[in-house]
DNA sequence: ACAGTTATTGATCATTTGATCAATTAATTC
DNA sequence: GAATTAATTGATCAAATGATCAATAACTGT
């Protein structure tokens, strides 16, 4: 037993990088993108702030990257918590409780900070623009499933998933600057999603806005 | 002609404390917030960053109030713009073209840097608050406006207001991110609005919407 | 004209940032 | 077991940031 893998303090290549890049994630979520820096990801992975740059070719690219890590987590939960969903109501209906909730908060923060950091930052706003894409076309295939089932009607469903990202986004702003107000507004991205996709009003409201 | 007033380089401090504020608001609309830092408006005032810091008690404060005089401005200006209009739907079709026009990007950008840096800024996260109330307290007093002229059914008028604000304030996000898509998008104000303040659909539809 | 006030400057500091490079040391290969 | 590879370090740079302070110079009141 002379391996001993906790003596050794030096790792494979694809683990460090992917340990730099879940310790990124962390420190995005945590404090936000503007604190991702070179020495904040070195300290918190445990090295020197020379091996972050040996790994990562700079750090506008390893912001951008650690953002679109995020952003595509965050889509791949709600995707697998939309699975179990038997009809696409249902589906819908989980989606913005899910996308509402007071959890996702962290993640609409870095959001916010890709927004105004992608003004200056060339790589960050690419990111930005495709995770966002991302975003709309996930949506987009929902309401296109809904419609083909019968149980949406939608003229335009990309247009659809485009009003329905912008709404989202809004509130979810809102949200991460004033939490009070925002989640009394959960009930407005119903309201415009059943009249956008022609269901009856009251379709996709369920109990749990009321707070005691 | 002893007195030039070109020749003098120095000026009364209430001139140049509004010659600071003035162009720190040029700064933040050009460039940014963030862009917003000791030596830009020293240089752009055309003084020592010396002088600045003895007009300002520090960065965040100037921040902070930069940001808040150019949301004034900005509310001060639409407020002017709806005044010639005769009735509450005028109004308010008038303000949803002002507000989601592309000429308000900087002013969105803005806002967007604020909701960034707010998190770590507590003197611009305060004027944050007290800005998007104001904002809420302006689009609330037309909704009310609206309703007392028996134009506008609202059964809580704060809450619409609240209501549109998210929706403007998604859709400007997404129109400074990505142009092209939230043009289109304005019609979705316009829905929403119908909705909520109980008018019949096309009462807010103007034809500007379509592009050749 | 003079003295006092203060707007303004120049210099300077301490921090924080991203980045580079030679030296070192652990792992792999032969 | 020796040699090669490369992960890792320590030191260091240049740039940008907010801030402070003594010195200077322009205005003001008398």
């Amino acid at each position: 037993m002379s391996t001993d893998p906790s003596a050794s303090r030096r790792k494979a290549p694809i683990e460090r990088a992917a340990e730099i890049a879940r310790r990124s994630q962390e420190i995005a979520l945590d404090e936000g993108l503007s604190a991702l820096t070179l020495r904040a990801v070195a300290s918190r992975v445990g090295v020197t702030p020379a091996l972050v740059s040996h790994y990562q070719p700079s750090m506008d690219a390893l912001v951008a990257t650690t953002f679109g890590a995020i952003v595509a987590a965050e889509i791949s939960e709600v995707a697998e918590e939309l699975a179990p969903c038997e009809t696409s109501v249902a589906a819908l209906k989980t989606l913005i409780d899910s996308l509402l909730g007071p959890e996702r908060s962290a993640v609409t923060a870095v959001w916010l900070d890709a927004w105004s950091l992608g003004r200056r930052h060339a790589a960050l706003a690419v990111e930005v623009g495709v995770q966002m894409d991302a975003w709309q076309a996930f949506l987009a295939e929902l309401v296109k499933t809904g419609c083909a089932r019968g149980e949406f009607r939608a003229i335009d469903p990309d247009a659809v998933a485009w009003q329905l990202l912008a709404i989202i986004d809004g509130l979810n702003a809102h949200a991460v600057v004033r939490y009070g107000h925002a989640q009394r507004l959960r009930g407005l991205v119903r309201t415009v999603a059943e009249h956008e996709l022609g269901l009856p009003p009251g379709a996709l409201g369920s109990g749990d806005d009321s707070e005691p």
